[in-house]
DNA sequence: CGAAAACACGAGCGATCGCTCGTATTTCCC
DNA sequence: GGGAAATACGAGCGATCGCTCGTGTTTTCG
């Protein structure tokens, strides 16, 4: 039933390094649905036969590619959340430490939102990016709680999820921009999350500036 | 070289809006290049045949139904905009006039975000909704000119992208979210944009609450 | 009424695409 | 060196899908 697996060489290694690179530009051009494997096969100089020596089918290799990205995703955030004193730091410097790596993450990495970004994505893709999406979920959650702790547990969730929802719509226009309107863009996001964030952090009645 | 247009019946008109609501529900079940023509004449309880005595294409049918979304956003944007003295009425109050009947059009219309918030959109379908965001765009710069007239117009024009972005990144989490909890979030994208836009209606200097 | 046009049907054509298979070459390892 | 496994090739199979076409029915209109 389960074919065993093969063992690979160096050059078969290679290859596969080869093959997700190219299916990664084939993908952020195209999208999912309309790439084809052959034109993946082109794109990685290797002929459609020896594409299957690596990968079983389309969706493996975009599942292989998924699992990268979320490798790569889960480093940025962990470079993003690491050490960040998030009740202590002022509001400005907590979503510069935040923000800018995953903002760089995306910008180095354009296939990232062409394959996840679609609503067509089949279930195992989505199986694949639901770990780091309730990882970020949960680091969120974590912020929002640690600077407004009066916030009933209810709202602290929707308002999570609206950061997230915000942070996320943005990233396309920053990544689509030309280069000198990233910066501004960049710093308009902070501006979103952070005003909205801001009055949540303090109590009622609390007017210090 | 080109086809004349040919008489329809009353029968065939009726088809024709048979056809498009079973296209837009195929649509949004399946997203535009997923979808099969077969499976929408299928849904609208007509032949492969029928369907292309109404429509020329694939693409045909997709751009009726853009011109139908259009025409009904287009009155959706009116009701939001119309009569409403941006530069008069407290932030809160014009945060409710504008977005309450956006949302109600999109949540009436559940098939329109699946076929235009897709990256794979055809040249020509992007063409026909362009007009309706160039004046979504014109009227919430009209907005931000009257509430922010100090804000340089190049400032201006990125204020007014950011607030369109992150409105219409709300809109799938409002009309995704079960029943009760709509209106929480409704309010929460007010806050989101209330928050964003309140400084920038304050001149430098100004601290009045 | 009668002819022309519009409407309706569904089998199947042509093209595309994911994927296979037979074969040839290269690498590994004893 | 030599056999096995891995790598490489590309023509083409099988399935799918957009769309056509031949045929038959209904509606319109003079």
């Amino acid at each position: 039933m389960t074919e065993r697996p093969r063992r690979r060489q160096a050059r078969g290694q290679q290859r596969m390094v080869e093959i997700l690179d190219a299916a990664a530009r084939v993908f952020a051009r195209s999208g999912y649905e309309t790439a084809t494997t052959n034109a993946i096969a082109a794109e990685a100089g290797v002929s459609p036969g020896s594409l299957y020596q690596f990968f079983a089918n389309k969706e493996a290799i975009a599942h292989a590619l998924a699992d990268r990205f979320v490798t790569a995703m889960r480093t940025a955030h962990e470079e993003a959340f690491a050490g960040v004193d998030a009740a202590a730091l002022p509001l400005p410097e907590l979503l510069d430490r935040v923000i800018d790596p995953i903002v760089a993450f995306n910008l180095a990495n354009p296939g990232f939102k062409a394959l996840f970004a679609r609503p067509d994505m089949p279930e195992g893709l989505a199986a694949a990016a639901r770990p780091i999406q309730e990882s970020l979920f949960g680091r969120v959650m974590g912020i929002v709680a640690d600077r407004a702790p009066a916030l009933p547990p209810e709202e602290r969730v929707r308002t999570a999820r609206v950061l997230i929802q915000v942070f996320q719509a943005m990233i396309p226009l920053i990544t689509a921009a030309p280069e000198p309107e990233r910066g501004p863009l960049t710093v308009e996001l902070k501006h979103v999350l952070g005003r909205y964030l801001d009055p949540l952090t303090r109590l009622p009645g609390d007017d210090t500036p």
